[in-house]
DNA sequence: CTACGGTGTGTGGTCCTACCACACAAGCTA
DNA sequence: TAGCTTGTGTGGTAGGACCACACACCGTAG
């Protein structure tokens, strides 16, 4: 066993006993190499790890933001992972899309109607219809609306998946808008389909409200250009040289 | 932006111009040290968290297994994120109970009848009949016969997902497994299912498979006393003291 | 000429030490 | 009393040293 997993071992098993929990603050890094026997740069290693899975924070000075303390923060691991993975190419943009289709249908179908994330998106749809920046703002707030739909719907892991997934491929969304013909009528639709779905969910109405989300992807994709269903997306989109970096 | 990440978005960048590509070896670190500007030590930290994100893989010594080479492991990054996760008990493991049942009656359901990953699937099956090995093997097994399924489903994000989904609560199936009143009876019914599961799949009744898939889980919950369905089970089951480490 | 064995070289793995920037807290000073 | 200085502990970074490993090369013995 390496020797820098000797942290996140540890951390496990203070978990498990429950001498500590989220919030709590480990030892400083000098203390844990003595604890653990090891050099301070293998326990600087190991915290690395932590904290790009999103299990640690770490913060310099002294006060409540210094020193390394337990968050939970499983998206930022997700993000990282697949942004890296989409840009090996070793992930297909077909299959994240596919995915995000499987869970979106299924927040929208699951989500609670009085849920507060609900309303955070209903906010999220006026900035969007006050706030005319073109198609980098709309996307971002886009995202965003989404995500708040996944996180109605109670699920953590599938909250968190969602928002990575989103953010795996944002770039190539954006290169999508670009090649659209009319931008201000795509916006216009897309906003339109946003408050039905919104509607669908505060009412009650679970299924209708998957089949608005599961067309409102599919055509947006569609009307980029990529085919007629998400599974015919290119597979090495974002492999080719000369493409803006993920 | 911290001098780690230096690393992954040399990484990064590197990827999208199709200067690297998996099975490509990084720079030895000391080189890539002097490179990026940056210590050894920092060189380090960055490739540890690559690692972690199943990225790369690092080896000693010379030949093809030395060195800092590309791969595309993305189940990595999912299984050690979650581990910790619902370690911490940020991840109920209700939601990951929701999720797998989610990803997993998708994956029957849009399996393709001659995916080879359907051959190792049956093998499996067969080699449950044969050993009789108690729960511990036979859910080993079992999980290798439902990440099968899922591949064969011909999604790497979806695939990757399921075998950390069950990795993540395995300990949590085992204490299910070890309180259940007759095992042999269960095991019998559980190795109908899959039988059952498996033909549905290759004869192209995939609407009939993820049904069979969702009462093969849900039934098993029920029977280990979960309570009726997948989102009443526990929330914090895995946090308490003395429970055996995830 | 062939087969064996030592050695060279480059790899990641680990450790140690030193120094830096930061942020708060305590104490001194005007 | 208000403000500044200093102290202390934190993570962040750098550089150097040594180790174990695994292959490739080359000299030597047969």
């Amino acid at each position: 066993m390496r020797t820098h997993q000797a942290v996140s071992a540890w951390l496990e098993q203070e978990l498990a006993a429950g001498r500590l929990a989220i919030g709590s603050r480990l030892p400083g890094e000098r203390a844990m190499a003595e604890q653990l026997g090891i050099s301070r740069a293998s326990v600087r290693e190991g915290t690395r790890v932590l904290e790009a899975l999103g299990v640690v924070r770490a913060g310099v000075g002294s006060g409540p933001q210094a020193g390394t303390v337990i968050t939970g923060n499983p998206a930022l691991a997700l993000d990282s992972a697949l942004r890296l993975h989409v840009a090996s190419a070793h992930l297909p943009v077909r299959d994240v899309v596919e995915t995000r289709l499987l869970l979106e249908t299924w927040a929208a179908a699951h989500a609670s109607p009085d849920s507060p994330a609900l309303a955070r998106a209903a906010l999220l749809l006026d900035e969007m219809d006050r706030h005319d920046d073109g198609p980098d703002g709309f996307l971002e707030r886009d995202s965003l609306f989404h995500v708040a739909l996944a996180e109605a719907a109670g699920n953590v892991l599938i909250g968190a998946m969602m928002g990575s997934l989103r953010g795996s491929i944002a770039a190539y969304t954006q290169r999508l808008t670009a090649g659209l013909p009319d931008w201000g009528a795509t916006s216009d639709r897309l906003r339109r389909e946003h408050r039905a779905i919104l509607e669908a969910v505060l009412s009650g109405r679970g299924g209708t409200a998957a089949e608005l989300v599961r067309s409102h992807i599919e055509g947006f994709y569609r009307e980029a250009g990529v085919a007629q269903d998400a599974s015919a997306s290119p597979r090495q989109a974002t492999l080719s040289p000369g493409m803006p970096e993920i």
